[in-house]
DNA sequence: TTAAATAGGACTAATTTGGTCCAAATTGCC
DNA sequence: GGCAATTTGGACCAAATTAGTCCTATTTAA
């Protein structure tokens, strides 16, 4: 079915929901799992996740917890997406190790790094700002495709 | 990593050879293996799933093969992809069964159909034409994003 | 000193995926 | 009519990936 992992999705919602919170204290784990509703363990290990990644801050110890490293504006989608799973790449041919066995240049390459450069487009150009509820006004996402009759 | 299945590239694989063949006879299962060298049987199912959901024909018994349902301008990535992973959905939130636990209305679930209408629409238009070689002439591939500033 | 947090990593169970194989049905050809 | 070449349909298993949990160490405020 095409799809991104359950735990890239669990922390997209995550991250969303932090950037619904209060942006002036430091959110715990706790917290954030009885918001989510998403069990304490997964929660965890996602923070972690996303605070080695860079794009949450933690504190340690009592009174400590996890913030957003940046503004909710300068942090997209793919940051998030690629944050769980790599690089976006849809084959292996969208990666520089493409290495087709059955032919010495496969024809499919090219237009696959095209296909994937669209794909990570689209993904970098939505914003966990857009993402959030408190943008509920309509409009605020507004992506669409061209396709441009030359090159 | 957000990649394909590995079944559905070779299925794409398929495709884009049988369109680089002769397009006035069919072509076994035998000879696509041969060609693309990706094992047999694997060839085999490939091509049944291919043509049981209508983007090839088949001819059975002696002499049979496979040939293109339509041409390769009418069939698109999208197309192949969806015959082997069903609707494009990047998330449960981009069907229409989204039972998001955590909230009785979860704020991402828009966004997220837009964002999968955006990759769906790229991959959508790409064709199989446009992928195989006999069309090595640079500039057939033109996506381009846009992101708007209105609604 | 203690309690409340995060950090790091190991571990297991569940699920998905990849790949193979077999028997049946169909069709052309001798 | 019989044989050989095909597709069809489905079962099956091994491998890889993913999801989820748990334990211990470290840090910090009170």
């Amino acid at each position: 079915m095409m799809r991104i992992n359950k735990l890239t999705d669990y922390g997209i919602v995550v991250m969303t929901r932090i950037a619904d919170m209060d942006q002036n204290r430091v959110h715990t784990a706790r917290e954030i799992s009885e918001d989510t509703r998403i069990p304490l363990p997964t929660v965890t290990r996602l923070l972690k996740t996303l605070s080695g990644n860079g794009l949450l801050d933690s504190q340690r110890g009592s009174q400590g917890g996890y913030s957003l490293s940046r503004s909710s504006d300068d942090i997209s989608v793919a940051d998030i997406i690629e944050t769980f799973e790599g690089p976006i790449a849809l084959t292996e041919c969208s990666t520089n190790t493409c290495e087709c066995a059955y032919e010495t240049k496969c024809s499919v390459e090219e237009p696959w790094q095209k296909i994937n450069d669209t794909v990570k487009n689209a993904l970098e150009g939505i914003s966990l700002n857009q993402m959030a509820g408190k943008n509920q006004n309509e409009g605020l996402l507004n992506l669409s495709m061209n396709y441009s009759g030359g090159m």
